[in-house]
DNA sequence: TTTTATTATTACCAAAAGGTAATAAAAGGG
DNA sequence: CCCTTTTATTACCTTTTGGTAATAATAAAA
């Protein structure tokens, strides 16, 4: 399989976010509609994105944008993946 | 689980451009990094978008914007799908 | 019309994302 | 400090997405 482009989230920047409008994980998760344990996940950097979340996120908080809040990550090939030196 | 928001794809106004662009649906697959059967059943609405098929067509695809190309679209919890009537 | 190549569709399986519920951690109130 | 409430984390399972490979459909060439 070819080199493909996932989307990511700028965990510190949402975060950031959350904290400045004294939102929870759970409150944020009911707003844009996915539940508390993906929200935890993802700005834990357990889980990639999915199109719920992305949507929930840019429908309904009009003041983030899909230039701020996400990026693209190159993901290579399944088996080629950057080792570690250690 | 409350309402959430997913993100759909214009697929009529994907097909146009490919064609406008001569562009295959494994062409087109292979650009955006993910497989031909991704490409097709999307285009087809057998299958939700993910976030390697939106990261992939924006990353790669500057004429194509977030705005053109998708929009989203409220999904009803499970169980409370809209049933036909017939 | 048969053969070959390209393109589109789908069955099958693997990987990833999402939810529920249980648990842990942190914050307040007494 | 103990009890209660909120918040965060994770184990377990279900649903959805993605790839490979097989098949079907279409087109182009001889």
């Amino acid at each position: 399989m070819k080199n493909s482009v996932d989307i990511v989230v700028n965990t510190d920047f949402l975060k950031a976010y959350l904290i400045s409008k004294q939102l929870s994980e759970s409150e944020f998760a009911k707003t844009i509609g996915v539940s508390h344990s993906t929200v935890n996940r993802i700005l834990n950097g357990k889980r990639n994105l999915g199109s719920k979340f992305i949507g929930g996120l840019l429908k309904n908080f009009h003041d983030l944008s899909f230039e701020l809040v996400f990026s693209y990550e190159n993901k290579l090939p399944k088996g080629n993946e950057v080792q570690s030196v250690i």
